[in-house]
This record gives structure tokens, sequence and C-alpha cells, in this order.
DNA sequence: CTGTGTTTTGTTTTT
DNA sequence: CAAAACACAG
């Protein structure tokens, strides 16, 4: 199965950057420029040339980009040779490399990984216990430093904060005590290992011969002296990315190693994808003219292949009410003046919070819309909660989910009991579940708990017992359980609409029916387990193939494209956000400018709004300080009022008044 | 221990 | 103006 189709349709660059297969290689790819296509030929072809699929690891940025790098090379060559690639995360890489070696570094092989929500959690007890002057730190920030930290190799002991220090040993203690290992740590421990153990080195570095790292602008420095271990010489290491699109500086992003690549892998060939095949040159060059203000770049300029284009119109707004409405308004007359799908269009702002305005704008006007990335399905409360009980029945001895559904639903276990329980366990050094097993615990409190504390022993212990000595399916024994407790009818009751209470029964039957199609799979619970740990992904299929317009953040819009987008709130303080002006991060705002730009195939529209309500007050706003630094030449500035008196003429005028008699009749 | 009413707090971006 | 944390009565 020849892909020489696809050789043929690449341009010189990027052939040359399939054929480039030995020694480093650094691809530069600027937006649009066809990367994933060359990404996927160069793999492609690696296979041509005999390299054993099983050698290959690429490494992406989300869960979501490795199954998309799989299915499109499964494509072009057999999907039996994609199969057995390795095409993962960082992190889903290192957990594999952990479950086998982590006893090296004194871990149990079956140790557990600690989701966002309950870092928060255990940081908030250590904060309740150490924090006796009770100064006004946030369980988060706590966070925040000890991962930059790891991120950057300091130890915990080290940090320059004494209180910081103090919880980050604490909280690294009561993570080791339980054989948990952070987000972070799994790369941490993984480039211990392979550093340290030379035998584990050497087998991976046999194990993977070719290894390629996509999104590279976004790695930090752990990641990459991972990187480092895991490819040895002659380093057949090629990255991909574009140092111009690096928007993740504030989760620890090192742009230097794209800018410094040289400096860990020894001459590399550097190629360039500059020839742009998504944008009119009016996008083109109004975000050319905007990235050129930073500096420290590998420059780039991106040409168009796709001729002028309509210009960039930037729209100054009355306020954020008119900004929502004219852009709704707009789309619903661009749809039917020339034949536009809903899902042409994707609106893009700076914060979650935005989205809200929009939403209700396109919910009046009935246009379908997805939303991208609000909440998690991972966060969601019922989800956490839920994964709480498996995890139990995994490992009891898991304090933080033992401590999160012990009282949920409301069981008679209430705080003073769980207090009674930790500290006796901790004094004893057993764990919580060990106590309320332990009949010298039980009996030094009230009958009335320690009966509810029976019954909940009872409970989890036979669950169990069904799982590992009965065998049965684990989705069953799960299913049962909730049931058993009624978890749904608690939940329940805290839902306002009825809208809510289903969403939250089926987001409980979608977990439990994927747990029954991995177990089908003849995969394991822990593992189950792991894969939730790690789904970033704002999955949720259902989700994904929703029809409609798209609303998305900036940050998640980075990789996507659509004909029509609208940037709403260009103004300072936004975009630039307040915090990066205090945190002298302005540059990556432009980036991400930059990335909302370069999404546009065909029009774009920038708006900012003089006024816009902030926590129920109205109060004024500058526009951004990026729109001065645009040029010009492509652009069209205006504002609300004119266009909406420029309308009043032409056939646009029908339109008028068909949306003013629908406004009319909503009132 | 639970449910309600009151106060406070807050808005970046997320693997 | 929300959601979340908090306080207090039942």
């Amino acid at each position: 199965m020849a892909n020489d189709f696809a050789f043929e349709s690449l341009n010189h660059a990027q052939r040359e950057a399939v054929a480039a297969q030995d020694g480093p290689v650094m691809i530069l790819a600027g937006a649009g420029t066809g990367k994933t296509r060359t990404v996927t030929c160069r793999i492609a072809h690696m296979l041509e040339r005999k390299v054993p699929a099983s050698e290959i690891l690429a490494v992406t940025f989300t869960n979501k980009a490795a199954a998309e790098m799989k299915e499109r090379i499964g494509g072009m060559v057999s999907k039996k040779a994609a199969g057995e690639m390795t095409v993962c995360t960082f992190h889903s890489l290192c957990v594999r490399l952990l479950r086998g070696g982590i006893d090296r570094l004194g871990y149990k092989k079956n140790f557990s990984i600690t989701a966002y929500s309950d870092q928060v959690g255990i940081m908030k007890q250590l904060l309740v216990r150490k924090g006796g002057t009770d100064e006004k730190v946030k369980a988060e920030t706590v966070l925040s430093e000890i991962s930059k930290a790891k991120n950057k190799g300091i130890d915990a002991q080290d940090l320059q904060d004494d209180f910081f220090a103090q919880l980050a040993v604490a909280y690294q203690n009561e993570l080791r005590a339980q054989n948990a290992v952070d987000f972070d740590d799994l790369l941490v421990l993984a480039e211990q290992v392979l550093r340290e153990h030379d035998d584990v080195r050497e087998h991976f570095r046999k194990l993977y011969t070719r290894v390629t790292v996509d999104e590279f602008q976004d790695t930090n420095s752990l990641q990459m002296r991972l990187l480092q271990q895991l490819v040895g010489t002659p380093y057949h290491v090629c990255v991909v990315g574009d140092d111009d699109q690096s928007i993740y500086g504030w989760r620890g992003a090192e742009v230097a190693n794209i800018l410094e690549f040289e400096r860990f892998f020894p001459n590399p060939k550097i190629i360039r994808l500059e020839e742009n095949y998504r944008s009119t040159e009016a996008v083109l060059h109004t975000a050319n003219s905007l990235i050129k203000h930073n500096l420290g770049r590998r420059e780039k300029i991106l040409r168009s292949t796709r001729g002028a284009g309509e210009n960039v119109r930037i729209v100054a707004m009355p306020g954020d009410d008119e900004e929502a409405d004219f852009i709704a308004d707009e789309m619903v007359g661009e749809k039917t003046a020339h034949g536009r799908e809903w899902e042409d269009f994707a609106i893009l702002f700076r914060t979650n919070g935005q989205s809200r305005k929009l939403e209700l704008a396109l919910r009046d006007r009935k246009i379908p819309y997805r939303m991208v990335g609000a909440q998690s399905f991972y966060d969601r409360r019922e989800i956490r909660d839920v994964l709480a009980y498996t995890s139990l029945l995994v490992a009891p001895d898991n304090d933080v989910p033992l401590l999160r559904i012990l009282n949920a639903p409301n069981r008679g276990i209430g705080q003073s009991s769980a207090v009674l329980a930790t500290d006796w366990s901790r004094e004893k050094g057993y764990s919580v579940w060990q106590a309320l097993c332990n009949p010298f615990f039980t009996t030094t409190i009230g009958p009335k708990s320690r009966a509810a504390i029976e019954d909940f022993v009872a409970l989890i212990s036979s669950a169990k017992n069904r799982i590992d000595i009965a065998k049965e399916n684990p989705a069953d024994v799960l299913g049962e359980l909730l049931r058993e407790i009624e978890y749904l009818p608690w939940i329940e009751r805290s839902c306002k609409n009825d809208s809510e209470r289903q969403q939250r029964g089926e987001a409980i039957n979608s977990l439990i029916a994927s747990l029954r199609d991995h177990i089908a799979k003849g995969k394991k619970l822990q593992s189950f387990l792991d894969d939730s740990a790690l789904a970033s992904d704002r999955e949720d299929d259902d989700l994904e193939k929703k029809k409609g317009a798209t609303l998305i953040t900036l940050h998640a819009s980075k990789g996507l494209e659509f004909p029509i987008v609208y940037l709403v709130g260009l103004e300072e303080g936004f975009l630039p956000h307040s915090r990066s002006i205090s945190e002298g991060t302005k540059d990556e705002e432009r980036r991400l400018l930059y990335v909302g730009i370069t999404r546009a195939q065909e029009s774009l529209t920038l708006t900012y709004c003089t006024t816009r309500v902030k926590w129920g007050q109205k109060s004024g706003c500058q526009p951004s300080s990026f729109i001065g630094e645009l040029d010009d030449k492509h652009i069209d500035h205006t504002t609300f009022d004119e266009i909406q008196n420029t309308e009043m003429s032409g056939d646009d005028l029908d339109d008028f008044f068909a949306s003013m008699n629908n406004l009319f009749k909503e009132d």
C-alpha cells in the first residue's frame, strides 16, 4: 500500500521533513501549514522503510490528539501497524513506564494516580492542620507552586517560602503514605527511574528507536529531561512545534526548549513550514503584523496560498450585550444570505465566563451551538463520587476517595466522626479504612455513628468481595452498589431543574457504560482509574460530534480551524489579561491572540466593548493595546452603530425588519 | 448530623 | 450577580 499519493501532494519543505528520517529533526510548523499531514506522512514513510511499528513512539499533548494521529496513520498504512505503534501523551507514557518499574523507587506497583480535585482535598486538609495562624492561602496556590517546583526539578523542601516548603513536604508524605502519585510525579518519577537505572533506560531506548514529539512548544523542562533520557544516540528524534503558538507558559511550558533545541540535541536538521493552506492573505498579514512584536522567536513568515480575501474587521461595541447580539444576528444573516452551515462559525474568547452572554444570544435565536471545554466531564461532582467508590473497590486504604464518599450520600457519618477516624488512624499509622474496620476504634465513638460505620464497612467489603472473590463484573457490582445506597436520588435532590437531574443521571450511566466497555476489553479496574485520571479530555463523543456553531476558549481553539471566526473581548485587562500584565507575560497573551487570529479561514471579526457588566456592575473598558500593533493594510475599523445604520440599505433591510418583528413578538 | 439562610468571594488559560 | 463557603438552629 504505497502512500506515494500522499507524498506527491506535499510541498517542498514538507517533503524535506518527511525525507529527513535520521538524527535530530526540528519541524517549525506555522499555523495552518499542514503540520499533522507532514508528521503522519513522515511516520508512514518510516514504516515503509521497514522500521518495526513497535519501535515507533509519538508523544502528543492530549489524548484526543493521540487518538487522531493513530487513526490518520492507520488510514495511510495498515491499521495493524498503526495499532502496534505507541502514540500517547507524556503522562500516559510515564504511567506505562512506572507500572513496570516504580518499585525501584520504593513505591508499590499498584500505585494510584491522584486526580486534581483530590490533590486540592489533601492540601485543604493540610492547610487546616498546619495553618495555625490561618493565613489566607489557597490550596490551589500552594499546589501550583509545588507543581512549578517539580517541573523545574526543585526539591519540595527547597521552596523559597518556608510555609510552602513545609506544606510541600507534608503533601508528599501524604501521597507517599497512600502509595499515590500526582500528575507531576508521573513525570518526575519516570525521569528518575530512567536516569538512575541503566538497565531500564537501555530497555526503553531499545524499545523505542524513533521518537516524535508533537506540540513541542508546550513541553516543559521536566519533559525535556525525560525526552533526553528516553532518546539515546544517534538521536532519532523529531520534534514538531511552533514557538509562536506557545500558550502554556503558566503551566511551565518552556519556549526555550524550541528556541534552544540545538543545546539538547546537537546539529539538528531544522525545517520550516511557512506555506499556509488555511487562511486568506488578509488574515495572515494581520497575524504576522501582530506576532512581529514578540522578541526572541524563530522567525517565520506565513505565506498565504489562498489569495487576498475580505478584510479583517475590528468592531467597537457599546457593551457586552450588544456584542453578543450583534454576532448572533450576523450569524443568522450570513447563514441565510450565503448558505452557511452553523458549523462554519466559531466564537473565541479569553475566559470561560465570557461565554454566558454569547450562549444566551445564540439560544434566543435558536442557533445550535457546542461549548468546548466548560466543565470537564471528570470534574463533575457525581463523576468524582462514583470514581471514588470505584477506587475503593480496588484499594479501600486510599484515604482521599474514602473520605470523599464517607458521607455521600448522607449515612450518618458526619464531619466529627470523620475527624476522629482520621486522627486515630494517623496516630496508629493505619489508613482510615483500617480504622473504620477496627473495633478498638469503633468502640470509642457513639453507638449511632458506630452502627453507621459498621454498615458502611460491610457495604464496601461485600462489594469488593464480589469482584475479587466471586469474580463478578465490576460494572455490575458498581451499578448495584450505587442503587443500594440510593446515590442517584440523593444527587437528584440537590438539582435545581429537570435537565440537570437528567444530565447527572446520564453522566453516571455513561461512566458505568464505559467501565463495562473497559472490562469487556479484558482490562483491569486499575487501568480504568488511570485512564480517568489522565483524561483531560472534554471528551464525551456526543459532545464532540454535536452539531452547531462553536463556542470555545482561545486556549482550547489551538489546532482547530473555522471559515468564519469572531474573536470577542479585545479589551485591555481581558486580552492581555490583567494578571498577565502583573506577571510580565504579555508575550504569551500576544501569542494567544495570534493563535485566535490564525484559526480563521475566510472571515475574521475582532470585537471590543467600551463598557462591560462586571460583577453585576457596569464598568468602562479600554480597547486592547494589541489592536494598535496590527497593520491596518487589510483591516476595516467600524463600530456597532455604523454597521446598524449601513445595514438599513439593500436587501439587508428585509432581514432587519424580520428580526425587529421577532424582537417585538418575543416581548 | 442535617438543612437552611446568610455572608463572602471572585474571573485565565488545563495536561 | 452568581456560586461557594460559612454559621446556626432544629
